[in-house]
DNA sequence: CAATTTCTTGTCCAATTGGTCAAGAACATG
DNA sequence: CATGTTCTTGACCAATTGGACAAGAAATTG
């Protein structure tokens, strides 16, 4: 049992080194997605940014596809599972504002990712159609389904299930995404943890605002 | 004053030539520049979708950074004006209404616009910066003048302002710039006409329901 | 420590990039 | 219709692109 001695600590039968160099590139990767989209992306740009030669790079990804892919994917995972993560069970108001907490953490936490996807949503999503199509819209269509029973026992007023998770979605992501444009606007040099606590103050306000029931029509 | 008789209805200075040119590079550019954003379009693939030469296109737009700095300058056209329009002596559900209708309007007439605005703030907005911290800011700031004022007079509910106009800027834009992942996701083949009223509802109902002031506490 | 595997890079390549130039074609006008 | 202007493009260029390859440098292992 001594065999873990010396370099055999790969985890998913990875390489130290090999864990060590794909972290970087990936890394490097997604700001330079980020900032210019796959097209204008160049993997020249992403080897230097990760501090290796083209070849290396090319020698862990197999091509820019492949690596464009992989952020993705990574991507994905973060964007994913706050949603997934409504319950029907638990009280409508709580797990809204968890939602909107957690996609705005999301967005504090990880802007390149939140600004990967948007760049793949504004070119088509040639990549993630098929995740849009499949797992993502089934998703939501059960998350719809919660809120509408919500609605329907009294403890939602009756808005448009999918248009409040769009807008939710949008209004969270528009703090990564059009960070340049907020910061302009609102005069602040960056956004910083103080900054993000009063966006979800004023998200929550306005949404929640909006969609609990009115006290004054229902009882 | 018969001068006008052959060729010379140049507005602008322009020959008729010209006009019919810009105008088809420009509608050829926006579309390539929302796909591909700024580093990733080529001019090559501009000049073909406007079926003409490179060179041709280079002796209307004398590069790439031109062609881009034209086709941005219009977008901001449409981006600009109904917020501007946006007048204090009115009412405020009323004038609310009104801008959301026309920012949907201009998602659903001009998506092309929006989606390369959003790829100019992906990136940083190397172009627009000084857009976004002189002309923009000082409008914005105006119009959180006036909701301030709306609220003070128990118009509104007490609700941040600027966070309000960010709100309404995104979910109204998710629908050109996220159209594709709205319609994979929202079940639709196109967004029509059609689409876009209920949208303008649910966004209506929420938005409107989250800022009025809640009759059972301040009536 | 020798053998094997993993890692790294300089060099090269064909294709594409943004852009120039000269020369011809179409147009407009006196 | 001759003349000047505007328009159009094929051919070309240097720089950059994504990627291949071979050969060497480090690690890892029995």
């Amino acid at each position: 049992m001594a065999i873990v001695g010396r370099e055999r600590e790969r985890a998913n039968g990875k390489t130290r080194i090999q864990a060590l160099n794909e972290g970087r590139i990936m890394a490097a990767a997604e700001t330079v997605f980020a900032d210019h989209g796959f097209r204008g992306a160049t993997v020249d740009e992403i080897a230097k940014c990760a501090e290796m030669s083209k070849p290396n790079l090319l020698y862990y990804f197999k091509n820019k596809e492949a690596l464009y892919r992989a952020v993705l994917e990574h991507t994905l995972d973060i964007w994913l599972e706050p949603l997934a993560d409504i319950d029907a069970e638990r009280d409508p108001e709580g797990e809204i504002r968890r939602y909107i907490a957690r996609k705005i953490e999301a967005s504090r936490k990880n802007p390149n990712a939140s600004r990967i996807f948007a760049s793949e949503m504004l070119r088509g999503a040639p990549i993630l159609g098929d995740y849009l199509r499949g797992t993502l819209k089934s998703l939501v269509a059960d998350k719809c389904a919660v809120i509408d029973r919500w609605i329907a026992d009294g403890k939602l007023a009756p808005i448009d299930p999918i248009h409040l998770i769009f807008m939710i979605w949008a209004t969270t992501q528009h703090y990564a995404d059009f960070a340049v444009q907020v910061k302009a606007v609102w005069g602040k040099g960056t956004l910083q943890t103080k900054e993000f606590e009063r966006i979800e103050e004023a998200i929550n306000a306005i949404i929640l605002g909006g969609i609990l029931p009115r006290k004054s029509e229902s009882g």
